[in-house]
RNA sequence: GGGUCCGUAGCUCAACGGUUAGAGCAGAGCGCUCAUAACGCUUUGGUUGGGGGUUCGAAUCCCUCCGGACCUACCA
């Protein structure tokens, strides 16, 4: 049996991620497991949320709650959350979890025996009335190109340049504003990625299947200028993983803590062992799915993410792994997202503008937001969510196409044959073309979705919902019920039949509607097909069913129109 | 500044260098009456951003210009 590992990009702790941040990693990525679960593959699809770091400090002091407090309570709301749009994760975990701590630090200790740490002295900015050290972006100044007031330490919004902390003009710190700030001696950990350059390169190179978006921003940042930098992996907060070698103290880095980039996707893997501790299982439950030499060389590891992410996936992440010389398991396809953007500009959780998970599964239940942000998922370049064009998706595709077919069928059945797949009648040459159809498309549903090609894949599902309306058309059971009710029961039997399969083959895209399908067929059966015309005739004759609510309900002009300005923003 | 991607019908998007550039939505007409005023059929709509080049053949490859987006290593 085909063995996947899938991984999303962890949502950070900070709050509350909006359809953009959805749709660009876990979304498609459940799309994907749902998939490979129904054709039968063993599957591990791991999520987490990303605690550490600058920003989960000052949330937790907004919040005037403890750190840990203010990320279990974060991880407690993005669980409710991903379990509100049907993420299948089979586990959500937490990169602050012990067994993250022992996994970090181990790699720290297996990098630093391989010598590809380096411990580096650099001066930093301080701010004495927060009591921090300030990351770049967290130093305000006025700009020394433009005279922008307001540009941050690492680059000027106003005229794009990039800026060090240092060349600001009266520099303040962007959390406090005080401008009681100074310069100080700190040392820090440098992974040495440099020295892993060429066997980097050779492993990008050896991914010719990998979307250019990936593979031209992993080229970039291993030959651009002076080719691979080395990169800090720690830093001087109180939150975070701390520097340890392994089980051993850190001579001369007491008080500080892995960087978040360090430690993140290490998550990936601890959120795995997790997982297994969850459940009761031992190491080898999880290491068969992470080493190599303990039952993970047969698994197919794919990783989904933004854009954004794409550099510390292919090199530091990478580096990371290979550095250890162990033998974890590298990613072998990574599926990487632009962004999606509302209404023509960008979400923005500052100004409140777009769409929030929480508000939207208040709007409306998770399938409505499915179906529209994978059939628009960003996958070529960005996209773009406006209220006009969610309701025409809503309406048509969902409602009219799929939940009128639904509706349509079942009801004629009850009321001319009762609620039981009708006995009488044989499929006829009608039957035999449409059985020919869906078989074709049926082949090219299941290459999109291979190919993790998902808005291709929901265009096709779409195409094979829309087949069973013009088979009705073509059949229309209602005329021949008049004069040969045997054939109007037949073309029913397959009607109900068709209903069945979509409930199938739509259960990854909309796993609510999917289970109201095949519980109202008393259908359980919920592997992905391979031979059509046998799955067209499983109903069997005599066989019960009831007949649903609606499926899905239309969303009107007036509520589209109050909608689009509750959420205008600004 | 450097890099990547994109620009195709009113809108959102397709199209291994190869028939007459296709779908969905929107618009128009017709049909059906089982169904959520739903469904089906037909149909209007294109100088593929502009210009140049390579080729028997270009939306696709090259050059250039215009326009848009993103990345650029200490936000994550």
């Amino acid at each position: 049996m085909a063995r996947t590992l899938i991984t999303s990009a962890l949502p950070y702790i900070n709050g509350v991620k909006h359809l953009g941040n959805l749709v660009g990693s876990q979304l498609p990525a459940d799309v994907y497991a749902r998939f490979l679960r129904a054709r039968g593959h063993e599957v591990m699809f791991i999520c987490a949320t990303d605690e550490h770091g600058t920003p989960a400090e000052l949330a937790a002091a907004k919040a005037g709650e403890p750190v840990a407090d203010y990320c279990a309570r974060m991880w407690k709301v993005q669980k409710d959350l991903a379990d509100g749009f049907r993420l299948s994760f089979d586990h959500f975990g937490r990169s602050s979890s012990e067994r993250n701590h022992r996994l970090t630090q181990h790699f720290a200790a297996r990098l630093h025996e391989a010598g590809l740490i380096e411990e580096v002295w650099e001066r930093q900015v301080y701010s004495i009335a927060d009591g921090r050290f300030l990351p770049d972006r967290y130093i305000e100044g006025t700009c020394p190109n433009c005279g922008y007031e307001r540009a941050r330490g690492d680059q000027c919004e106003n005229c794009t340049k990039q800026l060090d902390p240092t060349d600001l003009i009266n520099p303040r710190s962007a959390i406090s504003g005080s401008t009681d700030l100074e310069v100080r001696e700190t040392k820090h950990l440098y992974l040495r990625q440099s020295l892993m350059r060429d066997r980097l390169r050779e492993w990008i190179n050896s991914k010719t299947d990998w979307p250019v978006l990936t593979t031209s921003i992993a080229h970039k940042w291993l030959d651009d200028g002076e080719g691979l930098q080395d990169r800090g992996i720690t830093r001087d907060l109180d939150w975070g993983i701390p520097v340890r070698r392994g089980t051993e103290p850190w001579p001369g880095m007491e008080g500080k803590v892995f960087y978040v980039w360090f430690d993140a996707p290490i998550e990936y893997i601890a959120a795995t062992a997790e997982w297994a501790d969850a459940h009761g299982l031992d190491d080898s439950a999880w290491e068969r799915w992470w080493r190599t030499d303990r039952g993970a060389e047969d698994v197919r590891y794919v990783q989904f993410m933004g854009k954004d992410n794409v550099p510390f996936h292919t090199l530091s992440f990478p580096a990371t792994i290979l550095g250890s010389g162990e033998p974890w398991k590298l990613v072998d396809y990574i599926k990487s997202f632009n962004y999606l953007n509302y209404d023509g500009g960008k979400f923005s959780t500052s100004q409140g503008r777009g769409v929030f998970m929480d508000q939207a599964l208040e709007i409306l239940p998770a399938d409505y937001w499915r179906w529209w942000l994978i059939a628009n998922v960003p996958e070529s370049s960005d996209a773009n969510f406006t209220w006009e064009s969610f309701q025409a998706g809503v309406n048509k595709d969902l409602a009219d196409v799929l939940g009128n077919f639904v509706s349509r069928v079942t009801k004629f059945c009850r009321s001319r044959f009762g609620e039981a797949v009708p006995e009488a009648g044989e499929y006829g040459p009608e039957e035999a073309a449409v059985t020919e159809s869906l078989a074709a498309r049926l082949a090219a549903l299941t290459a999109q979705l291979e190919a993790i090609e998902l808005r291709k894949a929901a265009a096709e599902l779409r195409g094979i919902w829309a087949e069973g309306n013009e088979y009705l058309q073509r059949a229309a059971p209602w005329a021949e019920f008049r004069t040969d009710p045997d054939r109007a029961a037949a073309v029913i039997r397959f009607a109900l039949n068709l209903m069945r399969l979509y409930g199938i083959l739509s259960r990854p895209f909309i796993p609510d509607a999917s289970d109201t399908i095949l519980r109202a067929l008393g259908a359980g059966d919920t592997d992905w097909p391979e031979d059509v015309a046998a799955e067209l005739q499983k109903l069997r004759p005599g066989h019960g069913f009831t007949t649903p609510d609606l499926l899905f309900a239309k969303l009107d002009d007036a509520r589209t129109a109050e909608l689009a300005a509750r959420f205008a923003g600004g």
